[in-house]
DNA sequence: CCTACCGATCGGTAGG
DNA sequence: CCTACCGATCGGTAGG
């Protein structure tokens, strides 16, 4: 793959196209600002080039939002549902679904804050698909929760969809505070969330 | 306070004043499509009238986001507070604030929504009032979950912060699929959701 | 990727 | 609360 030797730049800037360049920074961008709160001329200036410029590398600006939720939401499916599908007990698959969740989260807060927020601007097409994938994605854990209530693993007196809602709610809301910098890693984070939701907090 | 009968409209407009036509028409406009991505005119045509007339009640658009966002986190201080502060056992407490936060949620979602993510386009001095306060509401769960633990009510082995997180995670999220017109009433939610973060969802 | 520009819409104002 | 309007900025395009 390599063409050369790599440079030292390499490290920093990890497009390997204009149009990356243009997808990473509209990345950023929507997850700090919002789709709304995001100008073309914010995007262009980020990657350095006049606004008309971008029209040579994408077609909108909503298919901008529709190529980075839709990559965003694959990595979340991508990471969790072959979990999901092991054949672990349904404990240690949930405990794995939630660090898998965490690390992707981690690996890039504002991609996610993208996934979980702004995909409402898509238009009516692009926005079913989004809500879809979203549900496939949830669906993993309802199977798992399900699996778990029935073989006795999980408690038998919770009610699944309010349990699952507070299971993704808790990861959802993690890129609001999660530091990719941070002094514990990713993994040991998400493991100390799944301490306490799979055990609860009453001692 | 009534200053005569009682007429069949008043259910429907809540509004006293044409002021408050306005903040709680810009309410549910920056709740469901963000502050960025609502316009005077918007707003100006939710309530009924031509988007110059607005600023014969209001200042300007931001000072219209500074008061929904203030009175939101002051009813979600008033709920929370009071509990946080009695002299219940530190999981009851902490039962019955997931409760009134579930509560206060449900009973105005898109409130809700401008409170945990809009707050983000106060400008300089406005953002920075915004975050003390909900420093403060946080606080209240920190201060209680921390008595639990030192009081043994609660397991020690989870870490303090992350564990807050996860609660207040799980309560942010509701305004997602928190659906006022539900079948189940938002206390009997809260109480779900509580026992799922209390017990955890392992038997 | 730049120059130069389009029509539409933005938050907000003066004067009545 | 309306009429009439301001300068600024918006997403996007033609032509090179």
């Amino acid at each position: 793959m390599a063409k050369g030797p790599v440079g030292a730049l390499d490290v920093i800037d990890t497009a390997n196209s204009p149009r990356e360049g243009i997808m990473d920074a509209a990345m950023h961008l929507f997850g700090k600002q919002g789709y709304s709160g995001t100008s073309m001329r914010d995007i262009a200036s980020a990657v350095g080039v006049l606004p008309g410029s971008l029209y040579a590398h994408i077609a909108s600006k909503e298919m901008l939002l529709v190529d980075i939720v839709a990559d965003g939401i694959s990595r979340f499916l991508a990471a969790v549902q072959p979990i999901a599908a092991s054949d672990a007990d349904p404990a240690a698959r949930m405990r794995a679904m939630i660090v898998a969740h965490v690390v992707v989260v981690a690996d890039n807060p504002e991609r996610s804050q993208v996934v979980f927020h702004q995909w409402r601007f898509l238009g009516e097409g692009n926005v079913q698909a989004a809500i879809a994938k979203r549900q496939e994605y949830e669906q993993a854990f309802i199977t798992v929760m399900g699996e778990g209530i029935r073989t006795g693993a999980f408690r038998a007196d919770l009610n699944l969809r309010i349990a699952v809602f507070t299971i993704l709610g808790a990861l959802n809301w993690s890129p609001e505070w999660l530091s990719p910098g941070g002094k514990l890693l990713p993994e040991v984070v998400g493991g100390l969330i799944a301490d306490t939701l799979l055990t609860g907090i009453c001692a």
